[in-house]
DNA sequence: TGCATGACCACATTAGACATTTGGTCAATT
DNA sequence: AATTGACCAAATGTCTAATGTGGTCATGCA
């Protein structure tokens, strides 16, 4: 029995069910079945032991991302279907959902720091998307950066801005209006 | 001396250098040079006073906004004048930036209302002109409360969310992206 | 003998009794 | 009739004792 994978799974329970700053390392110790020194033996301290878990919660999206892309469709359907299964697991995962809850009632700073790491992460991921597509000329030449910044903010603000004032948006429509904003553009010729 | 008006400025004031909460109505009788009770035969209480404010400072936004059209100028970058110039006034404005300081730091509920108020007439503003440059075949068609909800994302992510991890970004730069991303679109012909 | 442990400690956080401030009222005043 | 500021209840802030928490390390088990 691995002292070290059993500690991590009872954090990531912990901190998916209370947050970081109700997650006490007695607390972790008793739900992992060993001493709370031992906690000490792999982590140096509670900052580094939630680290840890974040950056298997930011391996986990990534392999979630990877597993939608699929080589037989458009660039542009896979791009949605990858910031799709992003926002949606930070939208329904028990522990970013619970870290941006911590984040915003209580303002952790571990938790806003979190975040920030995924939101890094997403646009990382998604400037790697394309750049490629660039490279093999699916979309035309722009800074990737940006792009992604861009295409990661239209999405939060698709899925979880506009749910503040209006009923959901279907998958289906927000990458209708993917395509027509980003893909296609607004403008006529004229202007 | 209209004691409504003095009453009026003391309160901007107070609200734009302490925010909602810190303002006392002790506080704005001094300044109004009114007796406290005063200020209430022309408010019913504290919030109304604060939202008679907000009403004056809407008003004030839209004339700017107003002002900076030029008829003889293209409708894009009518568009992007007027968004700039009211996330420019929501950035810099004593009043606003308060009250968003207040509402991140202290989570005021009338702050957060309050700029909800602005975010929900930035959009109503910016959705007439929408309507009538489509009815005007200036853009193609498309539904006006999304679009005026994403191009309003967009602008407070390139005014706001950008520079917590970038350079600040230029208003040509801004007007470029917007044209890039919005008006032009990504794609090639093939994809 | 080496590794896991939990009692222990310094410090952070909380609770709750008490003091102060504040929004709102209204009898007195002009 | 219009204005005012002393007044009040309720909200908010302050102070301190008590409780909780991250991290250590002497102890003892395998």
């Amino acid at each position: 029995m691995d002292k070290r994978q059993s500690i991590m799974n009872a954090a990531r329970d912990s901190f998916g069910m209370f947050g970081y700053k109700a997650t006490t390392m007695d607390q972790v110790a008793k739900i992992a079945n060993v001493g709370k020194g031992t906690i000490y033996t792999f982590f140096t301290n509670k900052e580094e032991l939630f680290q840890q878990i974040i950056l298997e919660l930011l391996r986990d999206m990534k392999s979630k991302a990877e597993a939608v892309i699929d080589d037989n469709e458009h660039f542009k359907l896979n791009l949605h279907n990858s910031l799709f299964v992003l926002l949606t697991y930070r939208k329904d995962h028990q522990l970013t959902a619970k870290l941006f809850q911590e984040a915003k009632e209580m303002g952790t700073k571990e938790a806003k720091q979190a975040i920030n790491e995924m939101e890094q992460a997403i646009i990382e991921y998604i400037k790697e998307k394309l750049t490629a597509a660039i490279k093999k000329g699916f979309i035309r030449k722009c800074d990737p950066e940006v792009t992604a910044f861009v295409l990661l903010k239209i999405y939060i603000s698709f899925i979880f801005d506009w749910e503040e004032n209006h009923q959901p948006l279907e998958k289906e429509q927000i990458l209708s209006y993917f395509d027509e904003y980003i893909f296609k553009g607004l403008a006529l010729s004229k202007c």
